[in-house]
Parts: structure tokens; C-alpha cells; sequence
DNA sequence: GGGATCGTCAACCATCTGGTTGAATATGCT
DNA sequence: AGCATATTCAACCAGATGGTTGACGATCCC
């Protein structure tokens, strides 16, 4: 029942590869949230989400848990960690610099809204 | 002829999601190669890697530079520099660790030549 | 010129991916 | 009980992905 597999490099990048599941998580820095709620700022339905979820879920990325009929989506950006050393091992990039990931964020939400 | 798009995040996670061409750019971190070279240590026909290398040029995590009959293959770390700031936005990751991606490293070829 | 080497192209194939819809399950509300 | 809400399941589909093989165009060398 619990998340089997070591989240590998393979599951990790793959779940880093698309954009609903990027923007997903993003929306996850701000709070943990409800399935129903993750899937609402998006146009394709609630299936399609909740098969991203999994995704990330077996990945590490997010963890679910259940209460009620609810299922909480919580980040868990731990899991990004062996590939963030992994790409580090390449090149000594810019000291983390937030201004830049934010302004990342931006640009993928408006590609997303222009799409 | 120049590469043309924005690597962007969607391609440059989904090239780092396969571990052949993780392993290609582990390789390339040593030295330039010829396409050859790279295709020597892996199973499967040159044909094949080939496709890795373009899927990995396309990407801008590699250049490839035609000099006689020998194509040349470099590794441009930088390409990595967008993915890498939009993940160590979701955690501040321990600083750059060198043991650690050696290590991980070593566990990636390791998996390869067990399969 | 002619043969070997380097690399890509084209066609093909099996499998994975990302989406859909409709039905099913589980929980909560009154 | 009975209905609404939350989420997943199952079947299906189109298109992408990762591999193969065989032919092809370039380039080097004798």
C-alpha cells in the first residue's frame, strides 16, 4: 500500500516532463489540496488529473492521503532531490536564486493560458 | 540549422527522463566523443543512439559539431541550468554535492550493466 | 576509382502516454 | 434511505517513444 518503488531518476524526470504536472505541483507549494481542487484550475477532467496525480505520487513527488472522502494532495520535494544532485553534478549553476524560479513559474502558467 | 527552440523544461526533463541518455551525458562529461564512440559501450545499434543524441541536441543539453566524416559531440551543461532552478525552488536542496552525484552515478551504470 | 568507415534516413513495430467517456465505489448530508 | 459529492476504474483512442533493420550519402584512404 505504500509508494513502492525508490523514486528513480527515470520516474522523477518523467513526471518533471510535462506541464500539467509541473504547474500541479507548483500549485502545491502553496497548500496542501483536495483532488476536486487540484483539477479545477484546468480544462481536461478529473480522470485525466487524477492519473497525473498518480504519476507524481509514484514518483515521490506528492503523497495522497485520504480522509473522508477527500484525498489530500501533499508536496514532497525531497523526492526531487537525487535528481537535483544529479543535474548539479554538471555544472555549478546559480546559487539558488528564487527571483528566477518564480519568474519561471510565470511564463509556464501564461503558456498554459495562451495554449 | 542552429538548434532553434527554447530548450525548454518540457524537453529537457523528458531527455533526461530515459537512462541511455543520462548515461550518454555522463559519458560526455569526460570529453568531447564521436557519435560512434558514444554508441560503443551500449547494446543496441547506432541508429538508436543517434535518435538519443538528437533528442539530447534538441534539448540543448548537447551540440554537435561535423568535422570530416566525424560528428562530433559536446555537452552543454547550461541547458540544465532552467530545470535545475525551477526544482531547487521547491526545497533548498543540500549544497552542490559532488560524493552524492558520483554516487549516483555509479549506481546508474551499475543498474545498466545488471540488465 | 573503389572499398571501408561514419552517420542518418525511412519504414516498420511494440509499447507507453495522455487524454476521453461512462460506470462504479465510497463517503457525507439530510 | 436516498441523493450528492469525491475519486477511481475500465475501456478505448490517437499520437509519441524507443527500438529494429536495410539502404543511402559523405568522407577518408589506398
Amino acid at each position: 500500500m505504500a509508494p513502492r518503488v525508490k523514486p528513480s531518476l527515470d520516474t522523477v524526470f518523467a513526471a518533471l516532463a510535462d506541464p500539467t504536472r509541473r504547474a500541479i505541483l507548483a500549485m502545491l507549494l502553496e497548500d496542501d489540496m483536495a483532488v476536486t481542487d487540484v483539477a479545477d484550475p484546468f480544462e481536461m477532467s478529473l480522470a485525466a488529473i487524477s492519473k497525473h496525480l498518480t504519476i507524481l505520487a509514484s514518483a515521490g513527488l506528492i503523497t495522497q492521503e485520504k480522509r473522508g472522502r477527500v484525498k489530500w494532495c501533499k508536496l514532497e520535494p525531497d523526492a526531487m532531490k537525487g535528481a537535483s544532485v544529479w543535474m548539479q553534478g554538471f555544472g555549478q549553476f546559480e546559487p539558488v536564486n528564487l527571483d528566477a524560479f518564480e519568474r519561471f513559474l510565470g511564463v509556464e502558467l501564461r503558456m498554459e493560458e495562451e495554449e
